[in-house]
DNA sequence: TTGAAAGCGCTAACAG
DNA sequence: CTGTTAGCGCTTTCAA
């Protein structure tokens, strides 16, 4: 392992100033540099394989080129939730684009007691990219410190903060009215804990709405509220399994729940989609490969995690000001948990 | 947003020097303070809510506490695969681990035509974690750059690699002999490419040893070779239907493949465990949420990222000499795809 | 068109 | 026990 090759070595090579050579590497609009020079410089820093220390760099520009990802984590000390598949599928797409634009992804589980603000700025995090729900003064450090944030499926207000998301409330309303539209009139929805405002409460919304314009009273008893996890779909099929008279249809707002009912209604010899059908909501992986598959609501989680990157790029490199938001859209697509009736 | 305040500040409010601040910060053995400098040190780094700056120490020390973890992509500029959930868990566990060492984690896909010790070299990575297979050279690279990494489930021969992995001759056996056990005579195979060296591989010859140990002959055509995922499984269903009368059990090499399989079974038919019983490989949280939930064998991934990150810091902080390796311990988990005949 | 030199924020000899 | 100071590798102003 010999000694780390830096910018002197090259311009020692190249013979010509340090100067010169970190002008040629960043080729900056301002400089004019003879091709000659130029020429030499670059094969100097081929010849050593001179690769730029990066550290050096951002303690010069006060730039580093690096995104945080912040992850929610179960509890603490607990690890991430990147066994959902959600997360997954974001970063991945995350990642891409911003290593596309000379970006690299610093990814972190957020411990509750532990405050990332800390990470941010030790790291000189260029820009910060938020998945989940947080406690009001965690945000309002984030906004404080002054770095631009992005954050993904909120619905905080907020006038400082630029996010990304989905129309969750039209969201429920599509996949509601699609089962409408398939003759189901009474339907069931799961779902998680809608008492703070949020993507479930949203979702709920929209299927009450669905059912307002088909003028379907809305009722109680068809709303299943529990945790957003394979076993509370389960267990809620003792549930359905109960109304399995009247209801014909059931939407979750999460395809794994949708998966735990899907096994937990097997117990109560109810077929899917005969008996009843299932709406699951996501599109992540796990819905292709269900049997029956899931029909779902495809919620773009790569153009969420690409769409991201790109805003908190944008912040960073074209200074934009004022808050931005986008809204992915978002799609049914059909498969086999859905039947018509 | 204010100026960014440094250990000039502290070292102003304190009334001390900066190497006193720098000194009770770091707290390293061989330096003595008074109790009383301590104390006015940490006063003013609260006061002042100072936060050092990692570019500034990494540049000054040549230590990043950073760890970079590649992460094969399928395709060049593709989404690296992260929805493979062994990935999103392995990280999980390895990220956690690293971070309650004081670590960060620096993501990476491996495109294929970037070589990634350029990444290592610009970010001054500490350690690297690599999951997945590579080309010869791109080894040799990382090796020649003289920092520390360990390799994931390889079986590339290496005296300079530490490595963690499984035992995946064993872990087929294993699966296999656990088959035999219940009973079952004639038990076919689903695996991924088998012709380099590598965990499928292995897993097969497991399968044969425990076939021969039962002193079953190995039929060459119980043998379904493919590729690792989910569409494989459901189209191999149609070999395996053809030979429902003489198998009554599949050992898939992955619960992807195993997934794939229950579900093309369904077109044909046949039930299972009723009328096949099913194996797979991994006991990622797919297993659990599959109806019927798939008996697996574990390979421990939480235990592998834990572990991965362990090594790399012990290399990093103890100074180990010599290659390390850690084998993973499997374990069958019994769930619903398995019937005794 | 190039180079000298002053930082960026921090660490660690070395001196006191 | 504490402070002075010389770097770490790079960028950038200013001068040549």
């Amino acid at each position: 392992m010999m000694k780390r090759i830096g910018i002197k070595d090259v311009a020692k090579e190249a013979g010509v100033s340090i100067a010169t050579v970190s002008y040629v590497i960043n080729n900056k609009g301002g400089q004019s540099l003879s091709e000659e020079t130029k020429e030499r410089v670059w094969k100097a820093v081929n010849k050593l394989n001179y690769v730029p220390n990066l550290s050096a760099r951002i303690l010069a520009n006060n730039k580093s080129n690096l995104i945080g990802v912040v992850i929610p984590q179960t509890e603490t000390d607990k690890e991430f939730m990147f066994a959902n598949p959600f997360y997954a599928e974001f970063l991945s797409s995350l990642e891409l684009t911003a290593r596309k634009r000379g970006y690299h992804v610093l990814i972190s589980g957020a411990n509750a007691d532990e405050n990332y603000i800390e990470v941010a700025k030790k790291r000189n995090l260029d820009g910060i990219v938020i998945l989940g729900v947080y406690p009001k003064d965690t945000l309002a450090d984030i906004q404080n410190s002054g770095i631009p944030t992005v954050i993904i499926d909120s619905y905080i207000k907020s006038y400082h903060f630029n996010t990304v998301g989905t129309d969750d409330c039209y969201a429920g309303y599509t996949a509601t009215k699609y089962l409408l539209e398939k003759g189901h009139k009474k339907i069931a929805i799961v779902t998680g804990s809608t008492l703070e405002k949020g993507v479930n409460q949203e979702r709920v919304r929209g299927y009450q709405d669905a059912l307002s314009e088909y003028e379907i009273p809305v009722e109680k008893r068809y709303i299943c509220t529990g945790t957003v996890d394979f076993e509370y779909g389960e267990e809620v099929a003792e549930n359905i399994a109960k109304m399995k008279d009247e209801i014909t249809a059931v939407f979750c707002t999460a395809d794994i729940m949708a998966l735990g009912l899907l096994k937990g209604l097997t117990k109560f010899a109810i077929r899917v989609p005969e008996d009843i059908s299932i709406m699951g909501f996501d599109n992540t992986f796990i819905s292709k490969i269900s049997t029956p598959a899931l029909t779902t609501v495809n919620q773009n989680i790569s153009i969420k995690g690409e769409r991201a990157a790109k805003m908190i790029i944008g912040l960073l490199e074209e200074q934009l000001k004022g808050k931005q938001d986008y809204i992915v859209p978002i799609e049914i697509v059909e498969r086999e948990s859905v039947r018509e009736v």
